[in-house]
DNA sequence: ATTTTTTCTTGACTTATGTCAAAGGAAAAA
DNA sequence: TTTTTCCTTTGACATAAGTCAAGAAAAAAT
C-alpha cells in the first residue's frame, strides 16, 4: 500500500528507472529526503545570482526560465510534467543560477537537493547511469532547443516551436512564446496570422 | 615507455580521467580501439543526415558545427583542442546528425566508436560516473553558449563571444565568429569598428 | 453578471541588421 | 616575387523586426 508521500514521487520514480531500475536503499533514500513543493502561477524558483541547492521534479504544470536584458526578459527554456527543473549553470554545485526560473501555472514539483544526489551518486555508483543518459537526454534537448533561435526568420522559428512544442502552443501565453524565440509579442501575432493565411 | 599509440591518445586519457581514474582494462581497451585521424583545413568530418558511429577527441586544431538555413549556413558551435566532437543529436546512436561538422584548422583526432563506449559503460559500469560529469560539463557549456545568440544586440552578442571565446577570436576567421553570433560579416566589422572606437 | 486585468491583434513609424557591390589587405599558391 | 584566393572593411540602400499606441478579445477577479 502506498503513503501519500510515496504517491507524489512515484512519478519521479517512473521516469528515473525508465533507464535502470533502481534498488530498494535507493527508493528509500530517496523517499525519505526529498520534499514536495507548489509554485503558483507567477512565483519564482529560484533567482539569478541564487546558489541552487535543488534540482526539480515537475509534477504538474509549467515553469519558464529566464535572463534579462535591457529590461525585457528572454525565456531560455520552457519545461513542463515530467521534466526535471534546475539551475542549468548551478548543477555542478560550484557556479550561481544564471537564469531566474518562473512558474508560469500552478505547479506540483518534487525538490531533490543536490547533496543527496551526490550522496546517492556516491553510495551507489550504479545510480550513475541513469545520471548519464539523462544528461545525455537533456543536452541533446538543450541542442535542439538553440536551434530554433538560431534561424533567421521569425516563421521559420515559429513553425520549429510548433514541431517541438506543439503540445505547449496553446497552453502558454504567447509572451513567453514570443520571448523564447527572441522575437516581440507584436511580431508573433503577425507570423501568426500570415500562417493562418 | 610509451608507444606511438599511446601517446596518441594519451592527451585523450588525461581529460577522461580528470574527475575518476580508469582501470587498466578500460585503458587498454581504449587503445586497442580508438583510432587517429587527421582531418585538413576544410575538411567535413560529419554531414548532416549522416548516422554517426563516432565521438571525436580533439587533440589539435578547431572545428565547426553548422546548420543551413536558406542558403547560408549557421555555426552552432566551435571547438578547439582536448575537447570532444560528436554528432549531438546522433549521440544515442538512434538519430542521424542534424548538423554538419568541418574541420575549420588542419586537425589531430581521436575516434572513439560509439559501440565501444557502449561497451565500456556496460563492462566496467564505474566509467558512467565520468560520462555522467562530462554530460553534465557539456550541458552547461552548451546552454552558456546558446545563452549568446538570445541577446537580441549584435555588439552585446560580440562582447559575450570575446568573453566566452576571447582565446579564439584572434584565431577564427570571423565569418565563422558571425555565423556563430547570428549576424552577418558586415555587422560583425562595423560592430567591432565600433567597439575600437 | 460586471468589472478589472491580462492577453492578443493591428496600424504607423523607426531602426538595427541584412543585402549588394566595390575595394583594400592578408595569406596561400605558383 | 608575383599571382591568386580568401578575408575584412566600407558605403548605399532594402527590409524584417522593433517600438509606440490604441483597441479588441479573453481571462480572472469581484
Amino acid at each position: 500500500m502506498m503513503t501519500k508521500v510515496n504517491a507524489e514521487i512515484y512519478q519521479m520514480m517512473l521516469v528515473l528507472e525508465q533507464y535502470s531500475s533502481l534498488r530498494e536503499e535507493v527508493r528509500e533514500l530517496l523517499m525519505e529526503n526529498v520534499t514536495p513543493l507548489k509554485l503558483q502561477k507567477g512565483e519564482l524558483l529560484m533567482k539569478s545570482g541564487d546558489a541552487p541547492s535543488a534540482v526539480y521534479f515537475v509534477r504538474r504544470g509549467a515553469l519558464r526560465g529566464f535572463i534579462d536584458d535591457e529590461g525585457k526578459d528572454i525565456t531560455t527554456w520552457i519545461t513542463a510534467e515530467n521534466e526535471f527543473v534546475a539551475s542549468i549553470s548551478g548543477l555542478d554545485g560550484s557556479t550561481s543560477a544564471v537564469q531566474t526560473i518562473e512558474a508560469i501555472e500552478d505547479c506540483d514539483l518534487v525538490q531533490m537537493p543536490l547533496l543527496l544526489m551526490e550522496k546517492i551518486y556516491e553510495l551507489y555508483p550504479e545510480t550513475n547511469r541513469i545520471g548519464r543518459i539523462l544528461f545525455q537526454q537533456y543536452y541533446m534537448d538543450a541542442e535542439r532547443r538553440a536551434l530554433i533561435v538560431r534561424y533567421a526568420k521569425a516563421e521559420q522559428r515559429y513553425k520549429l516551436f510548433l514541431e517541438q512544442y506543439g503540445h505547449l502552443s496553446n497552453r502558454i501565453p504567447l509572451k513567453f512564446i514570443a520571448s523564447f524565440l527572441g522575437i516581440t509579442i507584436e511580431t508573433l501575432s503577425r507570423v501568426r496570422r500570415k500562417i493562418l493565411h
